[in-house]
DNA sequence: CCGGGCGTGT
DNA sequence: ACACGCC
């Protein structure tokens, strides 16, 4: 019965008002920097422990709470309330997303979608597994269950949530032996249920919550603000219009919310007040950008403000090292000290980067001094941006962040994705993508294929076309290859090279077109582009006409599939939000930055 | 003296 | 370039 349900193509319950078939987990580490604390030194375990940075106490372990210490709680007053406290700094947050990682990547092992969201909680979508293990298993229910259910629900969900716990069970006790790590973990058909349940037997313990019972228990939430995603200001709203409460919230017709609140808002809200939840499970992958900031008293003196992002751009040039993705963007962010604001108001400058800053050499990301150099004028640019330097300034804080990332693409969908994953593509747009054509190039050519290669292209699993594959040659002259295919250069996937008879045709067209013209890799025309005099004053030459680049061959242009002009004119529009940006669909939904194209103009 | 760091939506 | 939200 569960089976010729779960069919159903709407994936939705027939007997009941909404949709149970998703098994939904969120694992919670229990007090996460004291525990890695603790791992690290077991001798702390016995003791009260707090995690210090800056004059607050972001954490303690379970002795130190039997004190009252809270989360979030300022060192005089935690030491005010236990002067035994024992407070390790941890402001270098290395070990702890270090851990984290070591975490996210034992969950991986489970095969199902992983979110990441922070470093001590994951969600992980278990519906697959569910459906495998619910025709054997015994179904007992592990851990805690929120309510004892009165009837079972047609749709079988108390079986699958019931196995669900064990799975739970199952990656817990896995955490523990592996990592040393005890966690909470709720059990749910939705991300919402399953996190909100998730705290309610702390620590190192597991609740699960059936959908019928998801109405009360939100009711029982006394805050509109204990909803994941209504945040202070929601909030405040929300309580100007009488509305304080979880039940408030259910009770309030929608009509009302939506003189409030844009429609999807209200509905949102709505949906959120009854428990209903229908967000995917994102798998989690490399984060949207790198940054670092600090904050302090009083910076009024721009040699001051120099070595400040000196030391923050020292610091996070490891951390881009370890990530070995080459950033294409950088922002500065600072905050102005101000009498009427008392919290931040932060104020930020970005600007794209020429990946040729950076240099991959035997498959690490390097930067020379010249490079760091380059950025820290780029910088205090953008700082010049913020700040008028004749006039007197007080900075509490200054930031920096890595925001784009170029980037071995891998989607599957888009011919465009493709073109652009190979060298062939750069030509096609009458482009070179080598990152750079003086001293850094020749760690490419080394790894990658030589300038003929015949490569076979039958790759059943990556794309099920009904097409059989074929044998294409394709012109490689250089490729930017990621760290891992720098360093394994067999890993080179034949997949992302795929191109039809008739595509190929186009291809060699817009090659042959090209020929003639000197390509360099050029900053590129976006107005936002700073990265030193020679790529600025380029930019004024380069630029786009009205529906395609100038660099690119009109008639070819015009005689390729309609699909795929469509796609490159909302690529050259937006590059961010186009389909090529798209990653394969076992990444994270959300598009991801494109911006090698726009680095790459004709030289004249 | 409200930390530090990330993602999303407009 | 934000404002806003989360841990």
């Amino acid at each position: 019965m569960d089976d010729a349900i779960m069919q159903s193509s709407s994936s939705t319950c027939s007997y009941v008002d909404k949709d149970h078939s998703r098994s939904i987990l969120h694992i919670d580490l229990d007090c996460f920097y004291a525990q890695v604390e603790m791992v690290k030194n077991p001798k702390l375990r016995s003791l009260p422990l707090g995690i210090q940075q800056k004059n607050i106490v972001v954490t303690s372990n379970y002795e130190a709470r039997n004190y009252g210490i809270q989360k979030c709680m300022l060192v005089t007053d935690a030491l005010k309330l236990c002067p035994n406290l024992k407070l390790l700094n941890g402001e270098d947050l290395h070990e702890y997303r270090a851990a984290s990682n070591k975490i996210f990547e034992l969950l991986l092992c489970w095969k199902c979608p992983v979110e990441k969201l922070g470093m001590d909680e994951n969600f992980i979508d278990v519906t697959k597994l569910v459906l495998d293990k619910v025709k054997t298993d015994n179904h007992t229910l592990v851990g805690h269950l929120y309510n004892k259910p009165s009837t079972d629900c047609p749709c079988g969900c108390h079986s699958r949530l019931t196995v669900a716990s064990q799975i739970a069970n199952e990656i817990r006790e896995k955490i523990y032996s592996d990592l040393g790590f005890t966690t909470c973990a709720g059990v749910a058909h939705n991300k919402l249920l399953a996190k909100l349940i998730c705290p309610l037997h702390k620590p190192n313990n597991q609740t699960t919550i059936f959908p019928e019972h998801a109405v009360e228990f939100m009711s029982t939430l006394q805050s509109v603000r204990s909803i994941p995603s209504i945040g202070l200001k929601t909030t405040d709203t929300l309580i100007s219009h009488k509305i304080i409460t979880v039940s408030d919230l259910q009770q309030v017709s929608l009509d009302v919310l939506k003189k409030i609140f844009s429609s999807d808002m209200a509905v949102r809200l709505k949906s959120l007040s009854l428990g209903e939840d229908t967000t995917p499970v994102k798998q989690s992958g490399k984060p949207q950008s790198i940054g670092l900031e600090d904050s302090f008293k009083t910076v009024s003196v721009k040699s001051e403000v120099e070595d400040k992002f000196s030391a923050l751009l020292q610091r996070l040039l490891v951390l881009v090292r370890e990530d070995g993705r080459i950033p294409v963007s950088l922002r500065v962010t600072l905050r102005k000290r101000d009498a009427k604001r008392l919290s931040s108001h932060r104020e930020s400058r970005q600007c794209q980067i020429s990946p040729s800053i950076f240099t991959i050499a035997s498959g690490t990301l390097t930067i020379t001094d010249a490079g760091q150099h380059k950025l820290m004028s780029i910088i205090m640019r953008l700082f010049n941006k913020l700040i008028d330097l004749s006039k007197p300034f007080h900075l509490t804080l200054v930031g920096l962040a890595f925001t784009k990332f170029q980037e071995r693409m891998t989607g599957r969908s888009s011919i465009v994705n493709y073109l652009m994953n190979d060298i062939s593509v750069q030509s096609v747009l009458n482009l070179q993508n080598d990152c750079d054509t003086s001293a850094t190039s020749m760690d490419y050519s080394a790894a990658s294929p030589s300038s003929s290669t015949t490569t076979d292209l039958s790759d059943g699993e990556v794309e099920p076309s009904p097409k059989k594959p074929k044998k294409v040659t394709w012109i490689a002259k250089r490729r930017c290859l990621s760290k891992e295919e720098v360093a394994s250069p067999s890993k080179l996937k034949v997949s992302e090279l795929r191109l039809n008879s008739k595509e190929l045709e186009k291809v060699s067209e817009l090659r042959l077109n090209s020929r003639d013209r000197s390509l360099t890799p050029r900053a590129s025309p976006a107005k936002d582009v700073l990265s030193d005099a020679d790529t600025m004053k380029d930019v004024a030459e380069g630029g786009h006409c009205d529906d395609c680049p100038s660099y690119v061959d009109k008639e070819v242009f015009n005689s390729l599939p309609d699909e795929m002009q469509q796609e490159l004119k909302a690529m050259w529009k937006n590059p961010s939000s186009s389909e090529v940006a798209r990653s394969s669909s076992r990444m994270t939904n959300k598009s991801k930055p494109n911006t090698i194209l726009k680095y790459f103009v004709p030289h004249k």
